[in-house]
RNA sequence: GCCCCCAUAGUUCAGUGGAUAGAACAGAGGAUUCCUAAUCCUCAGACGCGGGUUCGAUUCCCGCUGGGGGUGCCA
C-alpha cells in the first residue's frame, strides 16, 4: 500500500508545526478550489494563529519556513492572501502515485484492519412487495459496506428482516377464509398483500375479526405447529422474491436474521431490565425511562420494552439483536440505515445500550424520506405504492431504448445485458449521489435520466478506457510523463481517489464518492478531447504513459463503482 | 405543546468556517477526415428573512417565516 499524496503532505505540515514548536494532529489539508492555488492548502495557520492571537498571515510566513525540504514531493510552497499555505505537488511525485495505483485496491491504506462493523440495512417486512422506499436503505447500507470493506473493515451485512409480528395474526385468519391457491402459486407476495389489504378494508363490527386475529397471534408465538409452518410459507415465499430482488441489485448480506430469530430472547431481557432497576412497570407496560442526561430531548419519552398485554416491541427486539450481535461478532462499531424518522427510536435505544454496560459506539444512519412530485410520500398507507421491480423494469426499458439507438452493432445478448446493468445502475446512482440526509423527490424522467451526472456517464467513460486499452494492442503502459494540462488534472483526480472514499465512509455519504468519480470522469472525458492514446503520431513513450493513466483511471472508476455497486461495464 | 430535520439557479441536487458558491436538466450558440459524440466547448442564471459570533459565515448560534417528520403501548 501507498499513502496518498495528501497523507504525505499532511505529515509534511505536521512536521513543520512540530519543528516551530507547535504541534498538531490535524493537518488542515484539503484540495484547493482553483488550480491557480495549487494542488493542496492548509488552513492550520489560521487555527494556530487564532489560539495564540497572532496575526495569522504572519504565522504562516514562519510555519512556511519551518517546513521541512522535501523537493521530491513538494515542487512549491506559498502563503496566499490572508494565511493560506497553498502546495503544488511535484510532476515526479503525482506521476509514481498514479503508477501506485493500478491495482483493484489501488494501492490504498487500510485503516480498518482488525476492525469489525455490523451493519443492518434494507430490512423488508414479510408478505409485503418490496417498494422503491425500500431502495434507500437498501443501496445506501451496501454501499457503506463496500467502502468500509475496502478500507480493511471485516463488515457484517445483516439483513433484520421483519418476519414477526401481529400483522401474522391477520394474514393467517385472512389466509384461512380468502385465499386464492392459484393466485398465490402464481404470485405469493400478491396474493399475501391482497389478502392483508382485504383484512384492513373489510368491515368488522362485532371486531370479531380482530379477536380472531389476536387468538392466532396467540397461537403462532406460542408455538402451534400449523400455524408455524403456515408461517414458514410466508416467509419463505417472500423471501425468495426479495432474493431476486437483492441479486438485480447486486446486494449482499452476511445475515439474514429476521425478528422472529430474537423471540426467545425477548422475556429475558425485560426480565433482567426489571431487575437491575433499570425498567420499570407503568400503567401496565414496562418503559426503560431516560433523562436529559442521556441526550438532548430523550427525558421527554420513555422507551417501551413491553406492551400492557404483554407483548414485547421492536425495540425489545432491538436489544436482543444487539446482545445477538456482540456475542457473536463482537464488532467495534454497530450501524443502523433506516429513514430518519426512527432517529428518536435509535437515540433511545442506544441510551438504553449505554445505561445497560455496552460500551461499542453505535451510528444511525439516517436518511431522507423519498416523496412524489406535489409532496407526497410513497407509502402504503398514502395508496400510493410503487413496486421496486416495476421501477427497475422501466429503467431497464429505457435504457434499452437507448442501447438499441447507440449500440446497434452488439448481439442482442450483450445489449440485454448492457441494458440491465445501465439501467439499474441509473436508479440506484441518481439516489446514491445525494446527501442521504436530503428527502429525495421521486420523478420518473429525473430518476432514470441516462444523460448528465448519472451512472450511465462514467460508465461510459469507463468503456472507453477499456476500448482504447483493447486498441493499444502490444503497446505496453509505461512510466507515467504528464504533459497536457488535462492530464494533470485526470492524474490528480484518480491519485485523491482513496482519500476521498476514506472520507465518504467516514462520514457516512457515498454521495461524496459519487461526486469524486464524476469529477474524475469530467477530468477523463475532457483528457480524451485533447489527448490521443495510440495512434500512428503519437510518440511511443507517450502511448506508454497515457496508457497507465487510461489503465489507473478506469481502475479508480471500476473499483469506485464496484463499492457503490455497480459493476463496471467493458463496452457500451 | 415539546423535540428533530430541511430551505442554494426556472427545476433536481452538490458544497469540509476560507480565496471567484459547483453540477445536471431545461434554454441560447458552437465542435465530429482520427482511440466509443451515451462526448466536449461557450453563454445566461441562485445562498428564504432579521440579528449575532468570527480576520472570514451558504456553513456555527439566536429569532422569524415556510415545508417535512417524530412524540407511552405500530415498525
Amino acid at each position: 500500500m501507498t499513502p496518498t499524496l495528501s497523507d504525505r503532505l499532511a505529515a509534511h505540515v505536521l512536521a513543520g508545526a512540530r519543528s516551530l514548536g507547535l504541534p498538531d494532529d490535524d493537518a488542515a489539508l484539503t484540495p484547493t478550489a482553483l488550480a491557480a492555488h495549487g494542488d493542496f492548502q492548509t488552513n492550520l495557520a489560521f487555527r494556530l494563529a487564532k489560539a495564540r492571537g497572532e496575526n495569522p498571515r504572519a504565522l504562516a510566513e514562519r510555519f512556511l519556513a519551518a517546513l521541512p525540504n522535501d523537493p521530491a514531493l513538494v515542487a512549491s510552497a506559498t502563503v496566499a492572501g490572508p494565511g493560506f499555505i497553498n502546495f503544488k505537488v511535484t510532476e515526479a511525485a503525482l506521476a509514481a502515485d498514479v503508477g501506485a495505483r493500478l491495482g483493484d485496491d489501488l494501492g490504498a491504506p487500510r485503516p480498518g484492519v482488525g476492525k469489525t462493523l455490523v451493519i443492518d440495512f434494507s430490512s423488508p417486512n414479510v408478505a409485503k412487495r418490496m417498494h422503491i422506499g425500500h431502495l434507500r436503505s437498501t443501496i445506501i447500507g451496501h454501499a457503506l459496506d463496500g467502502m468500509f470493506r475496502f478500507l480493511g473493515w471485516r463488515v457484517i451485512a445483516d439483513n433484520h428482516i421483519g418476519d414477526w409480528g401481529t400483522q401474522f395474526g391477520k394474514l393467517i385468519v385472512g389466509w384461512d377464509r380468502w385465499r386464492d391457491d392459484a393466485a398465490f402459486a402464481a404470485d405469493p407476495i400478491g396474493e399475501l398483500q391482497r389478502i392483508y389489504q382485504r383484512f384492513g378494508e373489510i368491515e368488522d363490527p362485532d371486531g370479531e375479526l380482530a379477536t380472531a386475529s389476536r387468538v392466532a397471534t396467540a397461537r403462532l408465538q406460542a408455538g402451534d405447529p400449523e400455524l408455524r409452518a403456515l408461517w414458514r410459507r410466508f416467509v419463505d415465499a417472500s423471501m425468495v422474491e426479495f432474493d431476486a430482488v437483492y441479486a438485480r441489485l447486486g446486494v449482499r448480506f452476511d445475515a439474514v436474521l429476521g425478528e422472529s430469530a430474537y423471540e426467545a430472547a425477548l422475556a429475558g431481557i425485560v426480565e433482567k431490565l426489571l431487575a437491575d432497576g433499570l425498567a420499570e412497570v407503568s400503567d401496565g407496560a414496562v418503559v426503560v425511562r431516560l433523562t436529559a442526561d442521556d441526550g438532548p430531548g430523550l427525558g421527554e419519552a420513555p422507551f417501551l420494552v413491553r406492551k400492557a398485554d404483554g407483548a414485547a416491541l421492536y425495540g425489545t427486539t432491538d436489544l436482543a439483536t444487539v446482545d445477538h450481535r456482540l456475542a457473536t461478532w463482537a464488532p467495534d462499531l454497530i450501524a443502523y440505515v433506516t429513514d430518519m424518522r426512527q432517529q428518536l427510536h435509535f437515540r433511545q435505544l442506544f441510551a438504553v445500550c449505554r445505561r445497560r454496560g455496552i460500551q461499542v459506539p453505535f451510528q444511525h444512519v439516517g436518511f431522507g424520506l423519498l416523496r412524489l412530485p406535489g409532496g407526497k410520500t410513497a407509502s402504503t398507507k398514502s395508496g400510493v405504492v410503487l413496486n421496486l421491480v416495476d421501477v427497475l423494469d422501466e429503467a431497464v426499458a429505457r435504457a434499452r431504448a437507448v442501447v438499441d439507438q447507440r449500440s446497434d452493432t452488439l448481439s442482442e445478448d450483450e445489449r440485454a445485458a448492457i441494458a440491465e446493468t445501465v439501467g439499474v445502475a441509473a436508479l440506484k446512482y441518481q439516489d446514491l449521489s445525494q446527501n442521504p440526509q436530503s428527502d429525495i423527490v421521486f420523478d420518473w424522467d429525473k430518476s432514470l435520466a441516462l444523460d448528465g451526472n448519472t451512472a450511465p456517464y462514467l460508465l461510459y467513460a469507463h468503456a472507453r478506457c477499456r476500448s482504447v486499452l483493447r486498441r493499444a494492442g502490444d503497446a505496453a503502459p509505461g512510466p507515467v510523463v504528464l504533459v497536457d494540462p488535462s492530464e494533470r488534472e485526470l492524474a490528480m483526480s484518480v491519485a485523491r481517489t482513496p482519500d476521498v472514499i476514506r472520507q465518504a465512509a467516514a462520514a457516512w455519504r457515498p454521495n461524496l464518492l459519487c461526486d469524486h468519480l464524476y469529477g474524475t470522469t469530467q477530468a477523463f472525458s475532457r483528457f480524451w478531447e485533447r489527448c490521443r492514446v495510440v495512434g500512428d503520431d503519437v510518440p511511443a513513450d507517450v502511448t506508454a504513459s497515457r496508457l497507465t493513466l487510461v489503465t489507473a483511471t478506469a481502475t479508480s472508476l471500476r473499483t469506485g463503482l464496484g463499492l457503490l455497486g455497480i459493476r463496471a461495464l467493458d463496452r457500451m
